[in-house]
DNA sequence: ACACTAACCTGCAAGC
DNA sequence: TGCTTGCAGGTTAGTG
């Protein structure tokens, strides 16, 4: 899925078209995602104004006169504007038809996606750690999170207590970019490190962002176009390829049924 | 509380 | 040309 640069680049993408205007008609297809969708939301949301669109972790939020809609992308899922009278492709699953012409399609293979509404909030935002990209998360949070704990490094960032957003592509190239190997006992890296550490989970975020994301399959964000992040990938995805800092080749384990991909010789 | 596993589902690539 | 196996961006429920 779309980690939370990708989630990002795709409410850019589509906030611009369709915010302030007036949900004419939402079709679901298939309501058989990771949650069953909301029973009756067409009804529901038929004739309402999106007010705005927000982002929390990886969850979109669909802000209405009444309630919201948390849409999120699972493993596989997109949103992409289209027109109205295209041909819907296999796994396009809901679409959503504004006042001013605009068509917004959730396409999502795998379904571990999420399309729900609200009156009063949603209960999977209550518990979230802070967002990567505020002063709220930094190498003190890490640090005072972390101790006595035992758990590997990579899944304690991956957790969305500790920090949301960070999946694993991020948490494996700020691993890399701050010399720590995925596997470290949590409880047993500095603040220095972490302080280190946070600061690359922030810049690899910001610099994917800036890119539109990483495209590794199929991700496109809401005009349907790729992200060019993956060009800059230095562990996530290579195997055991040279590293491009000492040449030696990377190694491949496994964290948390999680491959992670790292150096044994600059990470440690 | 913590660490870890299985599960949800489809598509694709690799191996036989 | 099949068939089987394993793996893929996430998150939660369940186990010990």
């Amino acid at each position: 899925m779309p980690e939370l640069p990708e989630v990002e680049t795709t409410l850019r993408g589509i906030e611009p078209h369709i915010a302030g205007t007036v949900i004419e008609q939402l079709r679901v297809y298939n309501g058989s995602l990771r949650w069953p969708v909301t029973e009756g939301i067409s009804e529901i949301v038929k004739g309402q104004r999106l007010l705005s669109l927000t982002r929390r972790a990886k969850y979109l939020l669909l802000h209405l006169e009444q309630g919201s809609m948390m849409v999120h992308l699972g493993m596989s899922g997109s949103l992409r504007l289209v027109d109205p009278g295209s041909e819907r492709r296999k796994h396009d699953h809901i679409e959503m038809h504004m006042s001013n012409g605009k068509c917004l399609r959730y396409h999502d293979p795998r379904r571990f996606g999420a399309w729900l509404w609200s009156q009063d909030g949603h209960p999977q935002l209550d518990h979230l750690g802070p967002e990567p990209l505020t002063e709220a998360f930094n190498g003190k949070r890490l640090f005072d999170l972390s101790r006595q704990r035992k758990i590997a490094v990579k899944p304690f960032i991956m957790d969305n207590k500790t920090v949301v957003g960070v999946g694993n592509i991020y948490a494996s190239e700020a691993l890399f970019r701050s010399g720590i190997r995925p596997d470290r006992s949590a409880g047993r890296i500095s603040q220095q490190r972490y302080k280190e550490l946070a600061g690359h989970i922030k810049d690899v975020l910001q610099a994917a962002i800036e890119q539109g994301g990483t495209t590794l399959r199929d991700f496109v964000n809401g005009n349907g176009e790729p992200g060019y992040f993956q060009q800059t990938l230095m562990v996530y995805g290579r195997g055991t390829e040279p590293c491009i800092n000492c040449q030696k080749p990377l190694r491949e384990i496994r964290l948390g049924q999680r491959s992670s991909v790292f150096c044994a010789h600059c990470q440690r």
